[in-house]
DNA sequence: GTCTATAGAAGGATAGAC
DNA sequence: GTCTATCCTTCTATAGAC
C-alpha cells in the first residue's frame, strides 16, 4: 500500500505539475488536475488538502530544478570563456527540454514577490557571487570587465539564454513570419550566444 | 451626457487596465474592477458586454503601445551603432514608466498563441526586417554580421531591454541581497548594454 | 485509499427599477 | 446611465459510504 499511495501521490503532483505550468496558479481547475491524474478531485485534497499547497509544492520543485541549472557553472574547473560557452550549451539545452519553465516561473515569481525571499534564503547569492569572482580575477582583468559590471554582465547572459522561452509565443510568431523554425534557432543560439558575449566582454 | 459617457468608459477602461496587467486574465476579479472605477459590476457589463471583450480591449491598447515603441527604430536616420544607443536609451526609460508591461504582454502571449497572428498581421514583419537589413547593408560588411544572423541579433538586443523586467521579480531580489538598487541597475543599463551589442558585433 | 455526493462560496452575467 | 438584487454556473473543499 505505501507503494501504491507513493503511485498515487506521485501521479497526481505529476498532473499538478503539468496542468500548473501550462495555466498558471490562477488558471489551473482542481478538476483539470484531477482527470489529468485518473482519480477524482476528494482524492487531491487527500492527499494536498488545498489547492495552494499542492502548488507551493509543484512551485518549490520547479525552483529547485532551475536554480539547480545554474550550480555547474560556479564549480566547473574552466577558464571564464569555457564557462560561457558551457553555460549557453547546457542551459539551452536543458531549457529545449522544459520550454515552458521560464514563463513560468517568472511569472508566479511576478506575480507572489514574496516567493523570492524563500527560494533566495536557501542559496546565498553573495558567497556564489564573490566565488565566481574571485575564481575568475586574474583573468577578468583581461577583459572589459569591473566588478561593478558583473551585475550586468551575469542578467545579459541570462536573458540572451531565457528570454527566447519566456517570450516564445512572439518569438515564434515572428520568426514563422520568416520562414525559420524555433528550434533550429534555438540550435543557432548555442553557440551565436557565446561568441557574441565573449566579443562583447573582450578588450578591442 | 456623451461627455459623461466618456468619462465613464475612460475610467473603467483605466480601472481594467491596472487590474488586469497586476492581476492577469484569470486572476483579475470584475468586482475589483469595479471597484477600481467607483462604480458597480452591471455597469462594466453595460459598456464591455464580457470579462473577455474588457481584456480584449485592453490587450489591444498595450499591444499597439508596445509595438509603437520599436517603430521609431525603424524610421530615424542613424547609423547602426547610434541606431542600438539609441534604442537601449529610449526603450528602456518606456520600461521604466511602464515595468509591468512586459510580464503582463509576455505571459498573456503564450497563455493565449492565437493572439499572435491578430497583432502581426497588423504589422509586416518581412517589410521591417528588409528596411532595416537595405538601410544598413553597406555598414553591415563592417560588422560580423550577415543576413542569418539578424534573427538572432534583434532577439538579443531586445532580450537586453527587456528580460530586467520580465524577470524583475527576481532580479530585483538578487540586485538587493547585493545592496544594489533596481533603478540604479537599469540606469546603467541603458549605456551597458548599447555598448555591450556594438562591441559584441564589431570586428576585431 | 478511493469514490460519490454535496456543501458553501465566489464570480460572471442579467433583470428591472429609477 | 447607473444602481440593487439576484440568477446561474463554476470551483474549492468536505462529509461520509465503501
Amino acid at each position: 500500500m505505501a507503494e501504491n499511495d507513493k503511485q498515487t501521490e506521485e501521479r497526481i503532483f505529476e498532473a499538478a505539475t503539468d496542468v500548473f505550468i501550462e495555466k498558471g496558479m490562477d488558471g489551473a481547475r482542481m478538476q483539470d488536475i484531477a482527470s489529468h491524474a485518473g482519480i477524482n478531485k476528494a482524492l487531491l485534497h487527500y492527499y494536498f488538502r488545498t489547492k495552494e499547497q499542492l502548488f507551493n509544492a509543484v512551485f518549490e520543485m520547479v525552483a529547485r530544478k532551475i536554480i539547480k541549472k545554474f550550480a555547474p557553472v560556479f564549480d566547473e574547473n574552466l577558464s571564464l570563456e569555457a564557462k560561457i560557452r558551457f553555460f549557453f550549451k547546457e542551459h539551452l539545452t536543458f531549457l529545449q527540454e522544459n520550454p515552458r519553465l521560464p514563463a513560468f516561473f517568472l511569472n508566479e515569481m511576478n506575480r507572489n514577490p514574496s516567493r523570492i525571499k524563500k527560494i533566495l534564503s536557501g542559496v546565498d547569492i553573495d558567497k556564489l557571487w564573490l566565488k565566481l569572482y574571485s575564481q575568475h580575477k586574474e583573468e577578468l582583468k583581461n577583459y572589459n570587465l569591473t566588478e561593478e559590471t558583473m551585475p550586468q554582465l551575469l542578467t545579459s547572459i541570462v536573458a540572451l539564454s531565457v528570454f527566447p522561452f519566456a517570450a516564445r509565443g512572439i518569438i515564434e510568431g515572428v520568426l514563422e513570419k520568416m520562414g525559420i523554425d524555433f528550434d533550429k534557432y534555438i540550435e543557432t543560439r548555442k553557440t551565436f550566444a557565446a561568441e557574441f558575449v565573449i566579443k562583447a566582454i573582450s578588450r578591442p
